[in-house]
DNA sequence: CCTTATTACTTATCATGTTAAGTAAATTCA
DNA sequence: TGAATTTACTTAACATGATAAGTAATAAGG
């Protein structure tokens, strides 16, 4: 049990409630042999096709010096594109290659299924109550 | 404003939340000189006493790899004090001292204050709301 | 006892987080 | 139009996160 100090503290709250969803899913991640960042960066790509870098690193929650290293290690493994944008050449437009496509398609599943768990556990309305919650908390201003 | 497809996914959902708390409190207590790890460290030992690093890591949501550079770092800096336990030699006992202690004491209004905030912004219901959602999340078994 | 776990760390290694500074291209504005 | 900003990254440096392996001390089992 967490201590009683801690226990009210939003930030530690976050950071153990994050910690515990994760115990789940990093084994399963490193099994096919990428991090959880890798993962949610091949995840948006997927879903948004052709996107520059800044809007990669809003959706997966990165900062851009980390989304630099991450795909120039994706690009090296053949999992990403990168090139650059014509109509703005400071821009690097990024996509997704087919093999990083069947390694997110391929493994789905499995992502649908811890959710699936965790509504399980959670129970419906209060994973639905806890997401708009987070939510609320990131609105500009307080 | 968030993909919509990551928006309603719980880890991404957390991380957000935290970096947008975590936002507002880093550049205070870079201030001060410490890292947002250290504060929690140092917290923690003011309020436990005597501890074993288990403890603190526990405490503090750190990882024993991490919390052996923290208290490497703080003890260099002559914030922490450690020593051998002479009942159980595997076991190093961790004690804040007089400057530390200083230094968590000078700054707890800071943080009270970002704690005023938050409740204010989010409304006090609410925020013992996602605190009671955060820790459900950590219940064992699922 | 003595071997075999287990515990409480530490060390090592690599990836990511965080801040600051650097660079090139586009935009603003006097 | 040309200097000053701003934007979209990249690089650098240091701290932390994460996993694995190593070490010394205690506990458990036979």
């Amino acid at each position: 049990m967490s201590d009683l100090s801690t226990r009210r503290s939003l930030p530690i709250a976050l950071l153990r409630a994050r910690e515990s969803v994760m115990q789940d899913i990093r084994p399963l991640l490193n099994n096919i042999g990428l991090t959880e960042q890798k993962w949610r960066v091949l995840r948006s790509l997927d879903e948004s096709g052709v996107v520059e870098q800044t809007a990669i690193a809003r959706d997966a929650c990165l900062l851009l010096p980390s989304l630099t290293r991450i795909l120039q290690s994706l690009e090296d493994d053949g999992l990403v594109r990168r090139s650059r944008d014509l109509e703005d050449k400071r821009r690097t437009l990024v996509s997704i290659t087919e093999d990083g496509q069947k390694l997110v398609h391929d493994n789905l599943g499995m992502a649908d299924k811890l959710n699936a768990d965790l509504e399980k556990k959670l129970g419906r309305k209060k994973l639905g109550q806890l997401l708009d919650l987070l939510e609320a908390l990131q609105d500009p201003k307080g």
